[in-house]
RNA sequence: CGCGGAGUGGAGCAGUCUGGCAGCUCGUCGGGCUCAUAACCCGAAGGUCGUAGGUUCAAAUCCUGCCUCCGCAA
């Protein structure tokens, strides 16, 4: 089968790598226009591109998908199938017929849950236990296609959305290697979603990042390993502004205010006071320009008065 | 030329403006105290101050080039 790839980030290109080292006959790539990015503002091609050259695979970047250009060269490459993962763009129903086999997508959530942009940051920030990727027909509306296959896993207490990101882009790479085979093989299945259990799950923006000391132990700490690594939760203790990259339970109780420093013990770390009287200790932290760093080291060289 | 910060014992920082003994917290090692330690007391080791030049009686500090790392923004 001739296969059309369409992506652009890191967790693509772990699909798309999967393509390619599974012998699958990958002739063409889809992705994003080289954008400037990063310190300087260097002109950056995204993972998928990048991957795609180093193999030898015509490369398209199509500044948009509807005014007949993209859709010209995707004839060009007589596809049977596309298989999209976190391309960035919503195709056109003119793109998704091309193709004889079908248009298919790796969405990073057990459909119809989490459905949008930010599916797996979603699952960790609302406390999930369990998640996963599925691939399904790409249909009009936004991730609401024919389910194919499923693959779950265990989302870890302290597991934050860029470790469960890592894990999933594998988990996707291989559903997306099985569902192609049974697609060829005529042995998919295709199963309509039940849309009244539909939820969605919108891309995260930085007014997210404060964390509200009065929620729970559990909440804040979901909180920030959700957030994780983007936007990233912040907060402001003894007037210093930090943003949050680990913490732990502890078994204390207090009577102090929410938001309250109870102790910042450079053998230990920073530990707040949250809701319900229970508290949480900071263990990794990034304040000002600084790096991020554990919350020992920051406290050697920084220490708090409170 | 997008904006900005930083390289100082193993870690995190101060010292640089105003040149003049290598400093702080922690860790490590040894000893002591304690029922106990994320506790406390005593002692010790450990640094070409990123790098190459320059100025100077004297440079971590001032001047110039280079290397490396990081934050913001997207």
């Amino acid at each position: 089968m001739r296969i059309v790839f369409m992506g652009t980030p890191d967790f693509a290109a772990a699909s798309l790598s999967a393509l390619i080292d599974g012998g699958f006959n990958v002739v063409g790539v889809f992705t994003q226009p080289d954008r400037p990015k990063n310190r300087g503002m260097k002109l950056c091609s995204s993972p998928v591109k990048e991957l795609a050259l180093e193999n030898d695979i015509p490369v398209f970047q199509p500044d948009k998908m509807r005014d007949g250009k993209a859709l010209e060269m995707l004839e060009s490459l007589k596809p049977d199938i596309v298989a999209v993962v976190a391309y960035g763009r919503i195709l056109p129903d003119e793109i998704l017929a091309v193709p004889p086999f079908g248009s298919i997508n790796i969405h990073g959530s057990l459909l119809p849950k989490y459905r949008g942009a930010a599916p797996i940051q979603w699952a960790v920030l609302n406390g999930e236990k369990v998640t996963g990727v599925t691939s399904m027909y790409i249909a009009s509306e936004l991730d609401s296609g024919d389910i194919i296959h499923t693959s779950e896993t265990e989302i870890g207490e302290f597991e934050t959305s860029c470790e469960l990101f890592q894990r999933l882009k594998l988990m996707g790479a291989e559903l997306l290697c099985k569902t192609l085979v049974d697609i060829k093989s005529g042995t998919a299945p295709r199963t309509p979603q039940d849309h009244s259990l539909a939820s969605f799950a919108p891309m995260l923006s930085k007014e997210q990042s404060p964390i509200d000391w009065s929620k729970t132990p559990r909440e804040i700490i979901k909180h920030i390993c959700g957030l994780n690594p983007w936007p990233v939760a912040t907060t402001e203790l003894c007037g210093t502004c930090m943003k949050v990259y680990g913490a732990e339970y502890t078994d204390n109780k207090t009577d102090k205010a929410a938001g309250t420093v109870l102790n910042a013990d450079n053998k230990l770390g920073i530990e707040v006071a949250c809701g319900n009287g229970e508290s949480i200790l900071i263990t990794r932290l990034q304040a000002g320009c600084g790096k991020q760093m554990s919350a020992r080291d920051y406290l050697c060289g920084n220490p708090m008065s409170f």
